[in-house]
DNA sequence: AGATACCGAATTGTCGACATTATTGAGGAT
DNA sequence: ATCCTCAATAATGTCGACAATTCGGTATCT
């Protein structure tokens, strides 16, 4: 029986220099900015020579990717990128409108005066690239709007889960901002989620979040039964 | 560039055997259990002897459960079981509550007979145990009630989600069934939600339950001005 | 006594080698 | 032509060993 260690005066506070960061954190963002396409296999030797790590580090690597629904693992035959499927892409799409609702509310209720500066930074320059017709410019500043909010929340737990999630649809989102109309609509709801926020009004924050994400999802629908095939499967 | 893999073709069904899945399993089952304190160290070498497998599959199964959030690793200074705090345990029953609301809605409208059969026959076990004042069994009963919900959701992505954020927050789970007057309010509340689910509306499946997830928040938050200490009661 | 440098035990991180398993293609039988 | 068998190949899973680092205790100096 070792287990006899269990005093919290040992939880010193530290950097907390967490394991193998960089091979995981690279190997992220290639999946991510779609430099391995879904479905392709990832062979561990050939990523070890790429981002010149050792086969061990690659491998936690995916291990870590795998739990957090970037790639999948099958026994003995190695890991590939995740394809979500347009199904899944949809009940992504909800747990992060429920989750983001959430951080609305408490970002309305928390919020500082520092917040509200940096989240209307955010805005002004949203504004600004729409007014220019700057459309891809403009799905630039969303994710970022999104996070000053999530920072604004302090719910750590909450805002981890939603980053996580948005990393996993990621490849959808590029398609939404297509729609006719979509950008001056966007904006106009996010400028009411400011407004609540800045009310301090966490009722309503949650009601705008609710009906921005509702539109999100419903042009997102609409995307996919536009989409022309994706083209995967060549005809051979 | 040997990138040229990507027909989805290939994409065949098979038995989706992962990986390392028993010595993680069983792991993780340590940690949940609490054979494993809070803030214990998990020594490689040790686990290994334990679960007699490599210290490979040991270290694997770490990352996985770090990344899960169960256990915090340091650079060179091992893995230890992560201690979530009051605070952070709060958070992750708002969160759990977003999540559970929005499959609790998906499960009102999709619901078939079969699954409603399967939610009663747990409730009706509730309702024995509850009048033998048997408060143990009881709280047995309540996790399988809402992994009921979640089955009849068919969400997989929101049902594995709350799944981790349950694991990460159980410790605390037990305290709160010794509030006075809690059960049989408690057993109330799931007769609210499972009533909603049968009349298959889903916006009464939501009301229902936020207001028993709320009063559980409120309970914990009861709880913890109450403990006295962490009673780590160790079940061998 | 108190602070500092330092050494040794313990533990993690990493690498290479090897066994195990899936996959592919050729060849032969029906 | 189709199906089956079977070896060749490529990739993964696993183990052991070694280097690197942390941590606790001890000796040393002021």
């Amino acid at each position: 029986m070792a287990r006899t260690e269990l005093r919290q005066a040992d939880v010193r506070k530290r950097a907390p220099t967490e394991v193998g960061l960089g091979t995981y954190r690279r190997l992220r963002e290639g999946i991510i900015t779609g430099r391995f396409q879904p479905n392709e296999r990832l062979v561990e030797a050939n990523l070890s020579k790429m981002l010149n790590a050792g086969r061990t580090a690659v491998r936690a690597a995916l291990v870590r990717l795998d739990q957090e629904g970037l790639v999948t693992r099958e026994h003995n035959r190695g890991a590939r990128v995740r394809l979500v499927s347009d199904e899944e892409a949809l009940q992504i799409e909800e747990v992060r409108a429920a989750l983001e609702r959430l951080l609305a509310r408490q970002a309305a209720a928390k919020a500082t005066a520092s917040d509200i500066r940096e989240l209307r930074h955010v805005l002004v320059d949203m504004r600004k690239r729409f007014a220019n017709g700057d459309a891809i410019g403009y799905s630039e500043l969303n994710p970022r709007f999104h996070q000053q909010i999530w920072a604004a929340a302090r719910n750590p737990t909450a805002g981890q889960m939603v980053g996580t999630l948005k990393s996993q649809s990621l490849r959808f989102q590029y398609q939404t901002m297509l729609r006719p109309g979509r950008p001056e609509r966007s904006l106009h709801e996010h400028e009411l989620i400011f407004g609540a926020i800045v009310a301090h009004d966490p009722e309503a924050a949650d009601a705008a979040m609710r009906d921005h994400l509702e539109e999100v999802l419903e042009t997102l629908r609409w995307a996919m039964g536009h989409k022309s095939r994706p083209q995967h499967w060549l005809p051979d």
